[in-house]
DNA sequence: ACAATCAATTAATTTTATTCATAGATACGT
DNA sequence: ACGTATCTATGAATAAAATTAATTGATTGT
């Protein structure tokens, strides 16, 4: 009855803003869309387009269509990339999805050894998700997900894999390039350089400034790491970044670590799966050799 | 390629066990099933069934295939059974899950006056998932959630509608039932009725019990709450139940509550949903009346 | 007012799905 | 051990469905 073919038409209508569009894409004519629709419309006994003139325009049924089809869809053309990578004798697709920057220096260390070790298996990183990387895990959109926030709930499984101290990078030059640490009140005169992302989700705002009700003197968004070191080493600013990222960091350029706060910050990072997965293979291993590299 | 049809009858012949069983069901022949299934293997290249004599098994592609089936098949029934409401003018169905005994409870409350003001909009409840509520919420299985457990994740949005205290339900005849309070060790000669769920789930064991080290004399599970209290009532037992529900059938039971410890046990019980949901009015409505209860 | 563009429609055609009839294989009962 | 019942697979015939070609009517922009 609702078959693949009508989710396919309506998303590509949706895409193309057309039947003939959509039709010239899909290698059919504008009539055998119009036809097979117009079936569906019957069997449904509800208009998916109101027809205005020569322009389609997608009534609440067919809003709510194009929602179940690029909802559907991506995991039907997902099951079919499994089943030739079965046909092959391939092991399979690994798509990761990520929620922090430093997953993502940490993950580089990973991949690299176990694309070696799994070369019949391909790694996919993702990065950005409709419903958050929880979301992307129970709708299948990824298969393992790295991040700092794990969520023990039935159907997810998550395990920490990597521990590390959270610091402060300044110029080596930095008035405070030789202290034992820093307090909350020193920022309140500086640049401080981030990552693009909302500021209660950064460790040095909810762990450390937020709490001392301090706000740094201005607020830069860098997008990538490179950038903000350098940044950093020529003084234009202070940034938050993982304890063992500087200190690789620290031959090539001129920055240094500082601990935040007497105790310093401490993070974790997890990865997660689905339980359902728990036994292919090449997904355990991958746990495998991220509690390898713990050690 | 891969069609409805193809899922259909994998998940068919799984549950009939038998290519022409399948076909029975399906209202097909089995020649038709054998040439369609045949005609998929050989466009994925490869095979969906180990033919062992006159019986089929799956095979390692085909089991993927299967839990596919029993994942798309479910959204897509669910996608025709909403628009065929929308077909004849009905809002549509409210599909909330439950996670908590005391949920249903309040759930009860807030249903009756719900389906007086909303008559074109059935409510169905689930309590039973196997991915858990959110995981149901994720998936599609329900559209509102009912727990004790709010997750404030991308993609979800939780609201407290229901503030109750869990207290000790006794006989009036009992010797705690004048006490003010009861501390975990008076509990260690009691027999403690409780739903089945896991002990750690339990408010008492997790709030109460657990964190003085105390354990009851004896631990009996009880399907319903009528039958606990009945149990309760003639001096059975013990149980822990919100304060509200124990008054209310305070005047037909011989049952009073008792504060658990000198704070008491303050509960929540929160409203879940999915944020693309937020303007379905049916749905919004429900919300709005959870908040009206509150108060 | 005219050309261009788009969706709907009808009838013809092609493709696909399904059935019928039958063969081959295997389990089961006697 | 033999016959029977019960599976699945297969080829040819048939029914059903999807698709096309050709055309119409409507609308937009110039």
């Amino acid at each position: 009855m609702l078959e693949r073919s009508h989710l396919t038409i309506i998303r590509e209508v949706d895409r193309q803003g057309s039947l003939t569009a959509a039709a010239g894409v899909l290698c059919l004519t504008q009539s055998a869309l119009s036809h097979t629709m117009k079936k569906l419309e019957q069997a449904l006994g509800t208009d998916i387009w109101l027809r205005e003139g020569r322009s389609l325009r997608l009534t609440q049924a067919g809003q709510y269509l194009l929602d179940v089809a690029n909802r559907l869809l991506p995991q039907l053309d997902r099951a079919e990339e499994r089943l030739s990578q079965y046909a092959q004798g391939q092991r399979g697709t690994l798509r990761i999805g990520m929620e922090c920057h430093p997953c993502y220096q940490w993950l580089l260390k990973i991949v690299s050894p176990y694309l070696a070790q799994w070369s019949d298996v391909d790694v996919d990183v993702k990065q950005k998700f409709q419903f958050g990387g929880i979301g992307a895990l129970f709708g299948f959109e990824i298969d393992l997900l790295v991040t700092p926030d794990p969520l023990y709930k039935p159907g997810l499984r998550f395990e920490p894999v990597f521990d590390y101290e959270q610091v402060l990078v300044v110029s080596r030059h930095h008035a405070l390039a030789m202290a034992t640490h820093v307090e909350p009140e020193q920022l309140s005169s500086e640049i401080l350089l981030t990552y693009p992302v909302e500021t209660d989700r950064l460790d040095i705002y909810n762990q450390f400034l937020q709490p001392a009700g301090i706000s740094p003197k201005r607020h830069k968004v860098i997008e990538t790491t490179e950038i903000m070191l350098q940044m950093v080493a020529s003084g234009r600013g202070v940034a938050a970044l993982p304890r063992w990222l500087v200190e690789r960091y620290a031959n090539e350029m001129e920055v240094v670590p500082v601990r935040l706060g007497q105790q310093g910050i401490a993070k974790q990072i997890f990865l997660g799966a689905r339980e359902a997965d728990a036994n292919i293979d090449y997904l355990k291993a991958f746990f495998e050799l991220a509690r390898q590299q713990m050690s």
